[in-house]
DNA sequence: ATTATCTATAGATCTATAGATAATGC
DNA sequence: ATTATCTATAGATCTATAGATAATGC
């Protein structure tokens, strides 16, 4: 594992702010080129496989660090199930949108089967696996009443990146406390407590 | 108001699906010609503006049949939230998925910026509204406890659309199941009921 | 006569490669 | 000497237009 250069550093770095807000199809090598400030034939050197390795690339090195940075939120909170899942709420805020369903109907589709699986695999493990955990173990804790394995995390997950849908001028308050507003009507349901 | 034709309706049924599932980039107008069965420069004498005039004319009628199917569902459902959240949630999953950041970062910014404006503020209008519609009614009637306004909407919604990012063979019972469970548990909260 | 499709083609843009030139490291 | 950038260019694909040909409606 040698230390990736500067140069390939700033590259990544622009691919994955414009390959998270957009897309893989909606950016081309121009755009990533411009934005790092050369040519676009110079980003065959850093990475030959062009475009896909560098969606590939990109995208790996994005759900690694989230897989890190989910545990790292989690390990870190208190052990209610509360400030966990304000803590994953808090990470999922700080990085860009990560849209599923665009990465499953629109960015997966586009580039070789077998990576796209490997990297379907790996958000996987890297956003849902740990929600997932949380819940299992506040479960066990008697903290929540769960059944495992459902659709629970992913819709812990899709109600948080619902968020990002809320343009930046229409925001009263900051996305985390919409978040933990949420989290709390989550945990306490809509329905009154007598 | 004319009637359009078999032909036009047709390439706008094939553009409706390819679009909603890929999003506005990742389809050509060789790809909608090639599921119609025509060249695709045939499409130039049903829709002369092109691709992008195709986007907004499917995207604009795929959004106006959300807002008749929404407050359909709503206005036939009984009068409890649990009966009318359950509705909205069959209506949501009997249409491809509404992945509305897709929308806002991937296909908005490379239409028109004043088509986008006018498609976000329909989309808002067929989709969220609704929703605060039902959540209010409820309110006002004192089943539930809930601030207007907020990103409560929008959370459902989210939540709803991420049933779709679970792959159809990793399906145990139906989407339409998963998301009753969802519901009952955002009504009545994770944490238990002493 | 009108409507719908086709062929041929222009022009733009995109991914990618080859080889020349400049910058950097020993 | 190696690494990083550039210029020039090929080849593919995409949107779009013009004008010919076929199908349909009166």
């Amino acid at each position: 594992m040698t230390e990736p250069s500067i140069s390939l550093l700033r590259i990544l770095d622009a691919s994955e702010r414009l390959f998270t807000k957009r897309g893989y199809n909606a950016v081309t090598l121009r755009d990533i080129a411009d934005e790092v400030g050369i040519r676009h034939t110079s980003l065959y050197h850093h990475v030959p496989g062009g475009k896909e390795e560098l969606f590939i690339q990109v995208t790996e090195r994005h759900l690694n660090r989230h897989r890190e940075g989910m545990s790292q939120a989690i390990a870190n909170a208190k052990a209610d199930i509360r400030s966990k899942l304000c803590a994953v709420s808090d990470w999922l805020l700080s990085q860009p949108p990560m849209d599923l369903i665009r990465m499953a109907y629109s960015d997966m589709p586009s580039i070789d089967p077998k990576e796209a699986f490997r990297l379907s695999q790996l958000g996987f493990e890297a956003l849902l696996m740990p929600i997932e955990g949380v819940l299992h173990q506040a479960h066990k804790a008697q903290e929540i009443q769960y059944s495992p394995g459902g659709p629970t995390a992913g819709a812990f997950l899709g109600m948080i990146e619902s968020l990002f849908a809320i343009p930046e001028f229409a925001l009263t308050k900051s996305r985390q406390k919409l978040a933990y507003d949420l989290i709390d009507t989550w945990l306490t349901g809509l329905l009154p407590r007598s």
